[in-house]
DNA sequence: AGCTATTTATAAGA
DNA sequence: TTCTTATAAATAGCT
């Protein structure tokens, strides 16, 4: 495109592929992120090198919800068993994010749109990107504190109920020596559906 | 990029975004397939347009396949499960946080100082705090899905072995009816040290 | 990694 | 949509 016009082929020669390789790749990301701001479309991009590199965009959101939306999009109904029932309701929350996140993003052009961000480089908009992202676990720090207290209020609930559980078994040991109660445990069927108070935390950690 | 140039923003019109949106989707795919061919590179484009019809391209093979490897490749960078008790990390973790936010509060004013902060409100200040936490659940989002998934785990365990012990107590029960097991929980000393091991969490989460 | 001469992509208009 | 065309962007070949 540019001092002759390129072959529409394998560049043989490997350093110059390589250069073409960063380059164009660099080129086709802008151009993904440009057609997603511009027309608000959802856009994921996964690249591998010839070596198995792997290179990856999503516009919105992370990869895997663009995936699990990819395969609800298509209809590819793949019956995995108890474990979609995890990923569907947290697809759930990841859609409500986005929503947040589209939100933020129209705020942030009010914010900045004509005073700044017009004046700003790429690596200072990273920059300024690293800071924000920084300054944010200071905010976060504290709710983070509930998240972790719940974790170990439940930790500690497991560790009552597993002494709890030896206890039992010492006792019914002493009463009848011969019964082992251990397969007991195994019988129980896990759980795998997330009940919907599990969630609770979550809805608060999100509300500003 | 012709006739004018245009502002890297939605554009609002929407006769016109939809004509930008045919246009380059064409102009991507385009670039893609191109560089696949080049620099022998596997590439999958997804596209969702604002209203949720879906375009794809994968240059090699089908998404389905591509995805598949893409997942392969992303199982290296998640560390499932590794929950090494380490104190001393913890704290470091702490200090480096604390350093990163005097840099965030310093590089803060270096971006804003001068510049918009002194013509900002507070108002307007509360307004772009708002704007910078919400836009940061889109980063938090994938690693807060990581804790969810923790606390879940930890709830199904919890939900399994109170069930393990109510299963055992009747067992007692049923071999001696009189005595009573449920003081036995209550009798179990609270712990209430956080133990290191349930921050090893707090430490990927924070890592960027 | 930068630098231009060219080729491409595309915004606006028809 | 599609075509045209003036212009903005991307980039191939070199350093």
């Amino acid at each position: 495109m540019a001092r002759g016009k390129v072959q529409m082929r394998r560049i043989e020669n490997p350093v110059h592929r390589q250069v073409t390789f960063c380059k164009r790749r660099a080129g086709l990301l802008k151009k993904a992120r440009e057609l997603s701001v511009l027309c608000d479309a959802e856009i994921g991009i996964i690249i591998f090198s010839t070596h198995g590199k792997l290179y990856e965009l999503a516009t919105k959101g992370n990869m895997q919800s663009l995936i699990e939306r990819y395969k609800n999009s298509c209809a590819e109904t793949q019956a995995e068993g108890a474990e979609t029932n995890q990923t569907q309701e947290t697809v759930q929350e990841i859609s409500k994010m986005k929503q947040e996140i589209d939100l933020l993003q129209k705020g942030l052009k009010y914010m900045f749109g004509e005073r700044t961000m017009g004046h700003m480089t790429l690596d200072e908009l990273q920059s300024l990107e690293k800071y924000l992202e920084i300054w944010m676990n200071h905010t976060r720090a504290a709710k983070m504190q509930i998240m972790f207290m719940e974790i170990q209020a439940l930790k500690n609930k497991e560790g009552i109920l597993k002494a709890a559980n030896e206890l039992l078994q010492e006792k019914i040991l002493e009463q009848n020596g011969v019964y082992d109660v251990s397969p007991m445990i195994a019988d129980i069927q896990y759980p795998l559906t997330i009940h919907s108070d599990s969630l609770t935390i979550q809805n608060e950690l999100f509300q500003f």
